[in-house]
DNA sequence: CACACTAACGCAAATATTTTGCTTTAATGC
DNA sequence: GCATTAAAGCAAAATATTTGCGTTAGTGTG
């Protein structure tokens, strides 16, 4: 994660881990308490039994440690659903993601994960993503289809959505992306 | 602009507006200088000659007030220059966009707007791209081209620019996105 | 233009957060 | 085990943020 590194001998065992676990643990139970006034250093460092030098210390700030949270939150926990053939895999997919992303959380997380000026964890995301399409393209060439690339899929259906989240008020039902994905798919031109 | 809005008898002119201009001129300052230790609301305040309660009480914090100070850094100083052509005023808007992006103050800008939680701010973003868009457009018709809508601009142009520079480390040249431009004014197929 | 009204600023005390030096704890390698 | 030292704890110091209250100066009215 986002850590600060050291050059010599880590010690990544025991302690540090239960440590990292219980600050982390701290700030989901605080986000999911609401309240974001008590979303701070000490009160996490509290709430995770640890003292706050000990955050500042390993995680810098406060933007950094949610960062490292949401990009843990935003890695997904199982493989993308097999529906038998490409565009349903998409299209399931796409329907989860599109959920997850454009509600309230799913939006705090995007905020989030850029926040901490922290690239490592905003381009992990993006290796996620590139993940989840990787393995439903495997999926595809093995039944014989011939799925898009994963630049593709990013530019013409993750990017748009994205850039709606972060940038307007309001974010198009599934349909739109449906329809996006579709354009892509079938090779159409744009819709002018 | 984002700052907190009061419903009686607003008070924009005079001493208002000026310690506006000072502290968002006081903000610029400190970022050319670079040292982003330096930035703080104190330090701001200094070189406004204000004190920080001022621009706690009228920003909140220091993300709102970058966020403020990005918001108007974007805003688009003139018209989109006049080539004569839709494609040749999209490819050198784009040509001039993608270098003020990428850059590493540019970069800092989007983080910046998007860093306030102020919806409002990253909107305006938005708006000022349609705007440069559509004034592009209405040249294009007074030709009697036929210009793309802006929401396909947006989503297959200057989205992937967005999604890049926020989430991957590093942006590709203009030519990319030049490609990008001539698939949606051609109609092609998606690249696979 | 003088005057009342009050939003927005300044000042300074009260809080809260962040940094830092030093001590203690406990992983890791031998 | 035992030495070594990364990482945590603790507490004082330094900074930043909030808040109450007095002052300044836009704004509307007579």
């Amino acid at each position: 994660m986002g850590e600060a590194r050291q050059r010599g001998g880590a010690r990544p065992g025991g302690r540090s881990a239960r440590v990292q676990v219980a600050v982390h643990r701290a700030v989901r139970e605080l986000q999911a308490k609401g309240e974001p006034g008590e979303l701070t250093v000490p009160t996490v460092a509290a709430q995770a039994g640890v003292t706050p030098s000990t955050i500042y210390r390993r995680w810098g700030s406060l933007a950094q440690l949610l960062s490292d949270v949401a990009a843990e939150k935003l890695r997904p926990d199982s493989e993308p659903e097999d529906t038998g053939s490409l565009r349903g895999d998409l299209r399931t997919w796409l329907e989860q993601y599109v959920e997850e992303m454009s509600s309230q959380p799913g939006r705090a997380m995007v905020r989030d994960v850029l926040g901490g000026n922290q690239p490592e964890n905003a381009a992990l995301c993006s290796t996620y993503l590139r993940q989840q399409f990787e393995s439903i393209q495997a999926r595809a060439l093995a039944r014989g289809e011939t799925p898009p690339s994963t630049d593709v899929l990013l530019d013409r259906i993750v990017a748009p959505m994205i850039y709606r989240i972060l940038f307007t008020s309001s974010v198009p039902e599934v349909e739109y992306f449906w329809r996006l994905l579709d354009d892509v798919l079938e090779g159409k031109p744009a819709a002018q």
